[in-house]
Formats: structure tokens, sequence, C-alpha cells
RNA sequence: GGGGAAGUGGCGGAACGGUAGACGCGCUGGCUUCAGGAGCCAGUGUCCGUAAGGGUGUGGGGGUUCAAAUCCCCCCUUCCCCA
């Protein structure tokens, strides 16, 4: 017959459906795993990255159930978003037709992988069941005061026609979805407070060692935590005062000038005292209408304007002059900086353009005192403290904590930890997502939809026109009743970021069809938190740092017992094809479906964790496919071939004791040998490619041991099965199938893994590397065992070892048990 | 500029400080063939050699060690993240 893959996967798949041997309850007698994959955005078909993500989990997943654990396995869709609404606009298809279409054909090819979901279980986040505890968490956050609206430079995507979080500004400030450039827009936004979580979101990095080492680094960076002096310059002439932060206290006696950001709420004060009015609303206008990145970037060119307003440095007294410069960022510190030219670069820089003063204030140590005058950059190095009064002469690493107290205890500011991490702008201007549950009322303000009247559902008869959010127009849905005077009220119009929907789906996962709340306690008690989380390192500074976020807030609740949602953490890396990230735009995309029918579920799942260790990127090649399907082909000829004698073999196992031949000890000691590398391999390494590789090695050996009597058919039948066995987490349709036909009752799918017999690990005899200093001069096979003595003895009588010790001197003997004798002589050997 | 990851055959990739290149792909030769992207056997880092056997070899250069792809220092290159 041959191995017929198509009918095979439909069958079993079915099978396992009909069964339901992968849905799951909590049993709180049993050990439980919690096996999730990164639920993917709806956006029509799956792609290899996908394939890759939910082939390693599942792997997992079942491998962990064949351990004998409580696998929590679930599948869902993070289905608000953008995409539906400009499919809407192109295709004339409703965001909600679209997305459910699309939710129901990746479910098909998720089933079509032959994945062990609990698909009892699935979410989509765009179901009213769902958003209604989207909805329910915001109010949570709105009563604990965590939730506000304020008016805000904020981010704006031309092309989404919304606002982004500071976390989904990347690459030279472009919009996270579609490149596009974002620009600086004043806007009243809704807000997260995440940053009253900020120490504790990256103390407890500590707390995660399950987590690679690569994402906290990035994490602790995004977080940016950083220790110094909060301060305050008086505007001369006025009581008014500007606050500005800096981590370098020790340098303050530098300052020859004050810089505020163009967005600072002063400029406009400043604008109207200042002799150059005109000019510094024109350069005002011209900064707003520059990215971000424009401005941040440590290249690109500094512009600024002086107001011809002073400051006065609280130590000395010293009037400087006020600038408004491009380089200062509102959302960084306190959209003011106090200007150290002699010893930041960027205050250099923009000093020498426009000619201001620039004093050292810390001298290089054993080289000569700087000169503000002539020197050509800024030095930012540890040195000896000089024009700065009392510390002249103190080293600044000691200056900068003595001046730390000493400049507090003047009162001229206080100590103060800043963090680079922003409060999280979640408000979109999009139809598409979970309104929120806000009604505006012109007597009593923003207030909260109770309750009890969620889910506030999206209205679904809306018109779709580009550039605009439908849900202003849906007049019927945005005007009610204030549910505090009863007085008429209006609709909340933005929905949220998409990203909150997803910072809390692993809970609901726990009890997905619970509707007395966003999960049950004793649920998330039993299941959380997540022991193994897979997905893509794009995540790391996103979606990973909201979900914290979500779950510490929800411990804060009471509602949850564990304060990080994911115990370990695997970065799957990306999937690579000549030479390039798979993507559309490349054009070197190949798709799942088209890899599934022609080679199957099990070749492709196969193949995938064969091409390269998980967290690296894989590179796809047809020829490699082939490779993982002559494999499963050979396994299937090997069982096929040998059928009536596997049946007809006895169950019972033979120990190795039993065993007299060397190649029937071989082979019983490569099966042991493979049960304990894959096993190892899987739970410990994470290093899925020498799993293959390992079962490989044992179908190899198997295809060339030839049974023929009682005994090697048992050793035989022992070895296909422990094959077969461990191979079914990773293709698991060929497996069941084989398991059938040699006559086994039940899924191999619910076997439990094989259990190793150490004793059959140990070898007879090994292969001992004979060395002359240090160059390998025979390979010897001997006894396993050998006393380092004998070893030795045997090295000095091997002839390749002889002749070169002729006439030599021996200076010593190094000897490896079972695995190497080196012998050091004197000169050349 | 800062941080991170990585550099090993023609390719993907293996190697507790102990035989470098497991396993797979590709290639070469042979066998077989109800010709299919099939199977089987042998070979395959490189240089010298018919061979036996040597030399050499994990981006480059130093170092530690009986022994280094692996540990330490310097340099080069690539990729990613952040500014």
């Amino acid at each position: 017959m041959g191995y017929d893959f198509l009918p095979i996967e439909k069958k079993w798949q079915e099978r396992w459906a009909r069964e339901g041997i992968f849905n799951v309850e909590k049993d709180p007698g049993k050990e439980k795993f919690y096996c999730l994959e990164m639920f993917p955005y709806p956006s029509g078909a799956l792609h290899m990255g996908h394939l890759r993500n939910y082939s390693i989990g599942d792997m997992l997943a079942r491998f962990l159930m064949m351990r004998g654990l409580k696998v929590l396995h679930p599948m869902g869709y993070d289905a608000f978003g953008l995409p539906a609404e400009n499919a809407a606009i192109k295709y004339g298809i409703h965001p909600n037709k679209w997305t459910w279409d699309n939710i129901e054909h990746m479910t098909e090819q998720l089933k079509r992988m032959g994945c062990s979901y609990d698909w009892r279980r699935r979410v989509e986040t765009c179901n009213p069941d769902y958003y209604r505890w989207t909805q329910w968490l915001f109010l949570q956050f709105h009563h604990k005061g965590l939730a506000s609206r304020k008016k805000a430079p904020v981010n704006w995507c031309e092309s989404c026609g919304t606002v982004l979080a500071n976390e989904q500004v990347i690459n030279d400030g472009r919009c996270w979805r579609c490149a596009t450039p974002v620009v600086k827009k004043n806007l009243e936004q809704w807000f997260l407070h995440i940053t009253d979580y900020a120490q504790e979101l990256l103390d407890s990095l500590d707390d995660l060692p399950g987590w690679p080492e690569k994402v906290k680094i990035m994490q602790r960076n995004w977080i940016g935590r950083s220790e110094g002096v909060r301060l305050s310059f008086a505007l001369y002439g006025t009581d008014i005062r500007i606050e500005t932060f800096t981590t370098r206290i020790d340098t303050i006696f530098g300052v020859t000038f004050l810089a505020l950001s163009p967005e600072h709420p002063i400029v406009e004060y400043i604008a109207e005292r200042s002799p150059a009015r005109a000019e510094i609303e024109s350069f005002v206008a011209s900064c707003m209408a520059q990215t971000a990145r424009e401005q941040a970037a440590a290249g690109a060119e500094k512009e600024g304007i002086d107001t011809g307003l002073l400051a006065v440095n609280p130590v000395n007294g010293q009037r400087v002059p006020i600038w408004i410069a491009n380089y200062v960022l509102m959302e960084y510190g306190t959209g003011a900086i106090m200007g150290v030219p002699a010893h930041d670069q960027r205050d250099f820089d923009f000093a020498r353009k426009y000619s201001i003063d620039v004093i050292p204030v810390i001298n290089p140590p054993g080289e000569a005192p700087l000169d503000g005058a002539t020197m050509t950059e800024a030095f930012d190095g540890d040195g000896i403290q000089c024009n700065s009064g009392i510390f002249d002469g103190m080293p600044s690493s000691e200056a900068l904590p003595a001046m730390k107290d000493w400049f507090v205890s003047h009162g001229w500011g206080e100590k103060e930890v800043n963090f680079r991490i922003r409060d999280w702008l979640i408000s979109r201007q999009r139809y598409w997502g979970a309104p929120i549950p806000i009604i505006y009322c012109d007597r009593c303000g923003a207030v909260p939809v109770p309750e009890s009247d969620l889910p506030v559902e999206l209205p679904l008869d809306i018109e779709m026109k580009p550039g605009s959010n439908p849900l202003e127009y849906a007049l019927e849905w945005k005007n009610t009743r204030c549910p505090v005077c009863g007085g008429p009220g209006v609709r909340e119009t933005d929905t949220m970021d998409t990203f909150i929907c997803s910072s809390w789906y692993f809970l609901r996962f726990a009890s997905p069809w619970t509707d007395k709340g966003p999960f049950e306690k004793a649920d998330t008690d039993y299941w959380m938190a997540v022991d193994q989380y897979i997905g893509g390192i794009e995540h790391a500074c996103l979606h990973l740092i909201y979900a914290r976020f979500f779950t510490k807030f929800l411990a804060d609740l009471g509602l949850l017992e564990v304060r990080e949602p994911f115990t370990n953490l695997l970065t799957q890396g990306m999937v690579i094809k000549d030479g390039a990230k798979m993507s559309k735009s490349r054009g070197n995309v190949v798709d799942p479906d088209e890899i599934i029918t022609r080679w199957g579920a099990d070749t492709a799942r196969l193949f995938i964790l064969f091409a390269s260790p998980p967290d690296k990127d894989l590179d796809w090649s047809d020829q490699g496919v082939e490779g993982a399907h002559r494999f499963l082909q050979r396994v299937y000829r090997l069982v096929e071939s040998h059928l009536d004698g596997l049946r007809e073999a006895s169950a019972e196992k033979l120990p190795m004791e039993h065993l007299r031949e060397k190649k029937d000890r071989d082979l019983k000691r490569r099966i042991h040998y493979t049960i304990d590398r894959v096993t190892r391999d899987i739970e410990e390494e994470k290093q899925f490619n020498t799993a293959v590789a390992r079962l490989m090695e044992l179908s190899n050996d198997l295809g060339s041991y030839s049974p023929s009597s009682e005994g090697e058919w048992r050793l035989f039948r022992e070895g296909v099965e422990v094959l077969l066995t461990l191979l079914t987490p990773i293709a698991p349709h060929i497996c069941e199938e084989l398991w059938e036909m040699t006559g086994n009752e039940g899924f191999v799918s619910e076997r439990p893994w094989p259990s190793l017999d150490e004793s059959a690990l140990a070898p007879d005899r090994v292969t001992v590397v004979f060395q002359v200093n240090g160059k390998v001069r025979e390979q010897v096979e001997l006894p396993a065992g050998m006393t380092l003595d004998e070893m030795q003895q045997a090295v000095l009588e091997a002839d390749a070892v002889k002749r070169r010790l002729a006439d030599k001197e021996i200076v010593r003997v190094i000897a490896v048990p079972d695995k190497l004798v080196n012998v050091v002589v004197k000169g050349q050997a």
C-alpha cells in the first residue's frame, strides 16, 4: 500500500475529535501543565511562522500528556484589529463576517495540522461573551484609578487613522502595523497606569529563570529605571519654576543652558514674553511635524531657538539662557533638561552649533585639564571634579552621591527614580475593537458603564468609510442615557487597543464558559501560571509586558494567586527562505496548506522541528521537507514489511541480561539510549532537532536489524514500539496508524512515555582514543570499565603510540575512563 | 553610540574542556528497477599520497590547559533590539 498520508491524517484527526482525547478538566489530585502558544490574529490563513509556533507547542503538549500530566492546551483568536476594517473597505465585507470566516478557516487549518487542542475552550476576543470581560477589566482599572483620560502629545498614524502606544512605535518612528511614519498630535486619550507597576515589572524579572535572558534584558531596557535628582530652575524674574530631572547631579556646576521640549506646556507662556515670539511659534510648529524618531536620533541635526529668557541655577545662582530644542522629548523625564555640554555629547553638539558656553566640571584622571573653549567632544567618563565649589578635587564617582545628598539637603530638589516606560495609551479611534465602557454626560462627566450593562456591544449595522470611525456616526448606539443622572449621554467612541484583549486571554482559557466573571478563581488557581509559553520575540516589549501588568493587577484585586503569567518562555526564531524572513512583500512565502496537502502534516511538523533548534532561525528548504518525508516513509516501510512478525512477537520485553549476541545487545542499548536522549532533548534542552536525529538513528538501526528468532522479534518489537511512541508527539498521525497496524489497542497518543532501563545503557566495549601530546594516534576498542592502569598499559602497547615514544621521555600519562589516554612526552612526538 | 545573538563541510545543523562535522540535505560511484521527487550499498572537510599513512582544519590573532569549536583577552564580520 505504502504511506498514504492524506487519508491517514484525516482518519486520526476524526478519531481524536470523536473520542475527545485532548479535552481536559482540572483534577486537583494530579499534576498539571499549561502549554500555550501565542494565539493568532485571524488574518485569513496560517503562515509558516504559525506553523512553526504551533508545531513546537503541540509537540510539547503531547509529550507532557504522555508523561502523565494534565495538560491544558487551548487555542483562540486575537480577533479585533484594523485589517478587518481595511478588508471591509476594500472588499465590502463586514469586519464581523470577515473575521469569523477567517476564524473558521484557520481553525480548519489547525485541525489539519493535527494539533492537540481542547477545542471546546476556543476563545475569540471579538466575541461579546469575551469582550464583555475585557470591558469589565477596564472598569476595574478605572475603579482603582488606574485608567484615566488625559491630554498629551501622542503618536498618530495617519494611515491607520489612530493613535499608538509608545511600544507600538518601532523602527525609526514607524507604526508597528503598517510602517507609516508616526507624527505627534495633542489629544485627549485614555491611559492605563502601567507605570505604577514599573518597579515590580522590573524587579520580578528576577523571578523568571525560565525566560530567555535576552527578553528580560529587553524589558529592563524598555522599563528603563534611572536614579537621579528632580530639580527645578526658577524662571528669572518670576515665581515660575521649570522642572528637570538628571542622573548626573555631579555636573550641576557645568550647566550653561536650559533646554525645553517644543511640546513643553510652559513654551506658550515663554513665547508670550519672549522678544523672539514669532520665531518660537514657527519653530515649535515645525518640530511638531517631525517624527518622534527624527527628534530623538542621536545623529540627527539638533535645532533650537534662544528664547531670550533666563533660568537660575539653584546651586550658584548663575543665570543661564533658556532654549527650545528639538532633541528634548516631552515624553521622557519632565520635557526639560539642564544642558551640560562639557559632559553630554548631545548638549555638546547643540552648544557648539549655537556658540553656548562649555564649562568642564570633571577632568579626566591623569590628563591635562579640559578647556571648554577647545574641547572637541563631551567627556562622560569618571574623573576629578573642578569648577564645582566645595567639591573640587573629589573623584566624580564619590561626588555623585555626595552632591546628591548635599543638593537635596539644601532643598533644591529631591531624589527621584525615573522610568522610561510611559503610561499605556489604550484608546484607538477605530471601529473593530472592544468599546471603552464610558458614557459622557454634560452634568456628570465621564461615567463608567455599570457592570450590569456590560457588554457594551459593538453595533453591527454600520457603514465603513476610509479614514473615519463609524462609531462616530452610529448615532443610535452613540446617544444614550447617563447611568448616574439619567440625562442624555454620549458613548465613548474610541475602542480599546487590541493588546488589552490579549493581555488576559490566557486566563479565560481556564474557564472559557463562565458568565460570572472573566474566569473562575478555582480554575485559574489550578491551571495558572502558564508553564510553557511559546511565541515570537517581537512581543518582548509589547504583549509580554502588558500581560505581566494585567496579571499583577488582577493579583492585587485578589482575583489571581500568581503574579507572573508565564513561568517558562520560548521565543521561536523566524522562518527564513533564500536568506530573508518569509514575507509576502519579499515574495518568498511557502503556503502551509500546500505543504500539508503535498507532504502531509506529519512531514511538515517533522521538518520544522528537525531543521533547527526552536529558538534559532529556521531555513526553509524544499529538499529538507522531502528528506523529512522520506524518513516517515522509511518508518512506515519498516513496520509494514515486518507486520506479521511484529504482530506475533510477545510484547514482553527482554531485559539486557538475557541478551547474549552483540547485535542484540547493541540494539537494546540503542533503544534505551534513544529513550534517554529524546526525553532529555525535549524536556531539558528544548532541542528538538537532536531529538529527531536520535529517532532517525534508532530507525536506521532497526532497519538494518533482521529479526529471526522469537527473542529477536521481541526485541525488535520493543524497538519499533519505542520508536513509534517517541515519534508520536512529533508526527502523531503516522504513529497512530502504525500502532494500530501492529495490532495495538487504543491511541498511541494516550500511551505512557516509555520508561528508561538504565541498566541497558552501559556499553560492553568502548572506543578509546590514544593520544601522544594531545594528537590522536590510534583508536582502539576496549572492554568498558578498564582501570586507568589497564588503560595506560594498553596505550603503551599500541603500535602507533610505540613508534612515537622511541627514545622519548614520558612526562606524564593522562587517562579518562572509557574515553582516552594521552601520553605526554618531552619534545616533538 | 548602547545592548544582545551568532560566525563550524557545498547546505541545514551536531559535539559534559576529551575522536570536530552526529542526523539530514546535496553530491559522486555502484547495484536494483511493475521508471517514482522510489529503494539498497559505498564514499564525501581540506591538502600530500595508488595505498598505508601523514599534514592541516571550527571568522582572525594571542593566552590558559596534558587537551580548546567550547574557557580568558584583543580584533573582524553578520543579524536583531534600543537610542
